[in-house]
DNA sequence: TTACTTAATGTCATTTTAACGTTTATGAAT
DNA sequence: ATTCATAAACGTTAAAATGACATTAAGTAA
């Protein structure tokens, strides 16, 4: 009977060794930003206050539940679609001397081991609003190319989130469970230029990407756009996932 | 004093909370195989005897050198270049009623919640000898084929594996850390072909890996085979980080 | 109505890909 | 020494894909 009561509040604990860290991506149409945190009784340095939303994972919650309640508690932000892209574990990683207040004030064991899983996401940043709660101050999106220092080793995550994200856009196309349902074409080719940071040429892409034959051209268009509206198009389930399958038998690097 | 005593213990501790599963392919030329091994005090059903080589990481190692760790201490295997392929939380993995009596004599804390890390390689077989040891009686080649089920959540986990193995064989060439320092371009077709279980043409093979110019071809050729000697190729460092280096640019998918 | 802005589109030369069979060079057996 | 078996190495052709390039179409704002 104590037993269980024991149980019970180690299942509702954090568990001090795991964590999960969010690397979500936001796409404004021109160049990519990701979501930073500032956190509260931060040093003075703007740039060093600035961290990937992340914290300690429930012992019940599997890692990408963890993932989407702590993005959720520290952003606001629901109903996003998470990968993860890996784990680190570097016992040094959490000795950074300026990291330590942080660690101490948030932390009920700040000297712990800790593990985390890095989850990333990509989404079209009007789409979403921030509500910044628990020990995040403020949440904002900085540009990608801003950011050029981080707390922990959340500089090396983040790198790493980037190069996952780059190399799965290498084998299948973006957009399918991240972008948006319906998106048009020059918003994917913004997106892939983006992301590889080279321009592309746009008779060149419609024609890759359509002729990939994943895609389902809607009757709708953009409206209240002082230019040609563009047409909209989603992922055919079906195509995309033949053509995944397909795409193992495919001789190619 | 006494808190350092405390401290030092700590780190010589296995965390219950965090382990390591090596995936480790093995090739013989013809199809792929992965190695298990049999654990002491295992149930006599023989197919879910098998397990992937892994166990519980010490707070002051970093996951790669846990997996290295790990793996020698199993299967006897040392100097492998071992790749991260993700991490596994799922709080239920550990629940499976058959896989209760090997954690209850292995693990000390054996109710515990485990996030695993899991780690992949590709080795030749012929290169490396077994030796089983700690809690594994056994370790074997088994060939992929013939892999129909594994304790825990090893099956996922391996076919995470092989998932990450054939989208990393897609973006670039196979081999560079994985395969020995020289190998024939046959053996490296041969690879292909058990990776993505699909019949390659050789010349089709040769001319896309050639011109792909990231390997040495050597004056070295086979010895003692009942067939023309293949010539031996190996990687050439610089090419190899010049392609990669370029992939980025590279618009395609 | 005009100006501005961006969406959508096709052609051509070059490169790459898919499909296909024969010659060459070893070790083993006779 | 010769034969056999085995696999290594190799080129051609038609089709498909790629890279480079500019003009017309459709909305809003002035």
């Amino acid at each position: 009977m104590s037993r269980e009561i024991i149980k019970k509040e180690i299942n509702n604990q954090l568990n001090p060794n795991i964590s999960v860290d969010c690397v979500i991506f936001g796409f404004d149409g021109k160049e990519l930003h990701v979501l930073l945190i500032d956190r509260e009784n931060e040093l003075k340095n703007v740039v060093s206050a600035h961290a990937l939303p992340g914290n300690l994972v429930y012992d019940h919650e599997n890692l990408n539940m963890a993932a989407e309640r702590v993005l959720k508690e520290l952003t606001g932000l629901t109903s996003i679609y998470l990968e993860q892209f890996g784990a680190f574990g570097d016992p040094d990683r959490i000795k950074k001397k300026e990291d330590q207040p942080w660690l101490k004030s948030v932390r009920t064991n700040p000297n712990a081991r800790v593990v985390t899983i890095g989850y990333y996401s990509l989404i079209r940043m009007s789409d979403y609003e921030l509500n910044p709660s628990s020990f995040a101050k403020f949440a904002k999106w900085i540009p990608l190319k801003e950011i050029l220092n981080l707390p922990f080793d959340h500089f090396k995550i983040l790198n790493s989130s980037i190069e996952y994200l780059r190399s799965n856009t290498k084998i299948r196309p973006i957009g399918y469970n991240l972008l948006p349902e319906k998106f048009t074409l020059n918003e994917m080719q913004k997106l892939y230029e983006a992301i590889f940071n080279k321009k592309i040429d746009n008779r060149n892409f419609r024609r890759k990407i359509i002729n990939l034959d994943v895609l389902d051209k809607l009757a709708e268009k953009q409206e209240g756009v002082a230019h040609k509206p563009a047409t909209f198009y989603k992922f055919n389930v079906v195509k995309y996932e033949s053509y995944i399958e397909k795409g193992f038998f495919k001789f190619e690097f």
